[in-house]
DNA sequence: ACACGGACTTGATCTAAATCAAGGTTGCAT
DNA sequence: ATGCAACCTTGATTTAGATCAAGTCCGTGT
């Protein structure tokens, strides 16, 4: 009974799956192989024991509810590993994906009472949950800190918007194109750029209903578009829910909106 | 040759369109009509005239370019008056408008050295500029402003991720219904309740052209769509480029992807 | 080894919206 | 008043991508 079907969990109930007590290790944040990479960057060593005292430390499976849409907005968190998809949906049942949060994103912001979107995990995931009223307390005693998230939600903001133009006016051999590229770039963040042999490879471990939900899609036209890129000896598959992109150029053509195959 | 073809002008070369110089008068701000209903809202008396010596006043005609994509990311601009569109373009030319920005609606903030989208007038425009480097040094003195900004932005943000479940997950009909309805929402709010008669209205100074590449759609299916809104009384025209929506909750039905006519 | 289930692929057909093609309206400039 | 140009509407036809319909592949548990 490890991974049965109904997706369980909700992640701000008392005594979440390896949930680790904040105040226990004043180094969390300190050793945290990502901070680097995210809002905690900003931080000096003060601060970092400040963040982690702030904030607990979540371990969950794959299929997890996160944050579920029209619920009191009760936390803010970071991802430090694995993969956060972020969607909204309409009554029906029909659902658009907004964003995947990779490690070193954030998520959970919200003005509102209530999160206006649900968040999900696709993979195994690490994030770390700020409660509301402590995460306000930071912003106030680290202006550092908030001038840098200002700075990561006004970077989200332009990512929606490349991805409105995606959605209105690319096709689908442009919208798989660009998805691509998207994750090859994601995942040499998440490497920091480590090794050669990560080289052109792209992370995606989202399933293909997923990947249509975020592209405008359906699963069927998403398969066909990859199939062929293969066909073309664009990309080919890889070991690890991995892409290895043999043609960036030519990727990056066909996702701008110009011909070539 | 009041307003010929090619529309001109760029906002930020130095001697634009009334531009008022931001030190003669230290009550602009203090006055001005619609600081309640944005970012402003969050300064004291002091903060206000700080606000004012910050930024100068434009009054710009239809069609007038206030930001270019790609340009050097020199200002951040509150709009106090007429409407705003922003988009981001394909090299072809395909464009996608990511919103309209109404009075007490503010732009231009980027991260990166360059602006990733572009601004242009849709009618008459008055808005307030704020320089870089006077933005920060805001941001800095007056932390209720910044945080001010960071809800706005994370605002903005919450409307983006509903606008790409409009651009990938509606139908074209969804899709008008919506827009109508924002538009109501927005007059609404610029208009700020104080009529009865203003009730049901919805401002719709932008051309067909403009709200086809908002809604991911062409102009014809626009134009078909409000057509048949029409000839099932749901909406009537009012003048002055207003509509009026005779049936608020048939319309909010299908904008959430309800069936009903 | 095998079989079950979920995820993916591929093919055939359908359709919502795009494209192509005329007109009709409206407002401004002479 | 009249003519022009931009904008909008409506109709006919086409098409990209959706839907419908089988399979195939792959990982996991027995």
């Amino acid at each position: 009974m490890t991974s049965s079907s109904p997706p369980p969990a909700l992640a701000h109930s008392a005594g979440v799956a390896h949930a680790h007590k904040g105040d226990g290790d004043v180094l969390r944040c300190l050793v945290c192989d990502i901070r680097n990479r995210s809002l905690c960057s900003s931080m000096d060593e003060e601060g970092l024991a400040a963040l982690a005292h702030s904030s607990r430390q979540l371990q969950l499976p794959p299929g997890t509810t996160i944050v579920e849409e029209g619920e009191p907005a009760l936390a803010f968190f970071n991802v430090t590993g694995g993969t956060v998809k972020l969607f909204k949906s309409l009554p029906d049942g029909r659902r658009q994906i907004t964003g995947f949060a990779d490690a070193g994103q954030f998520l959970g912001l919200s003005t509102a009472q209530t999160y206006s979107f649900g968040a999900e995990t696709v993979d195994n995931v690490r994030l770390c949950r700020f409660l509301r009223p402590q995460l306000e307390t930071l912003l106030s005693d680290y202006p550092t800190f908030e001038r840098r998230l200002l700075a990561a939600v006004t970077d989200k903001l332009a990512e929606a918007q490349e991805q409105m133009l995606l959605l209105g006016r690319k096709t689908a051999r442009e919208k798989v194109a660009t998805f691509l590229l998207d994750r090859m770039r994601a995942y040499h963040l998440t490497m920091g750029h480590t090794r050669q042999e990560v080289e052109n490879l792209a992370s995606v471990p989202m399933t293909r209903v997923d990947i249509a939900d975020y592209l405008g899609l359906t699963i069927e036209t998403v398969s066909r578009t990859i199939s062929a890129f293969r066909r073309s000896h664009l990309i080919a598959s890889a070991e690890n829910h991995r892409i290895r992109i043999l043609s960036v150029a030519t990727l990056l053509t066909i996702a701008s909106g110009q011909k070539p195959d």
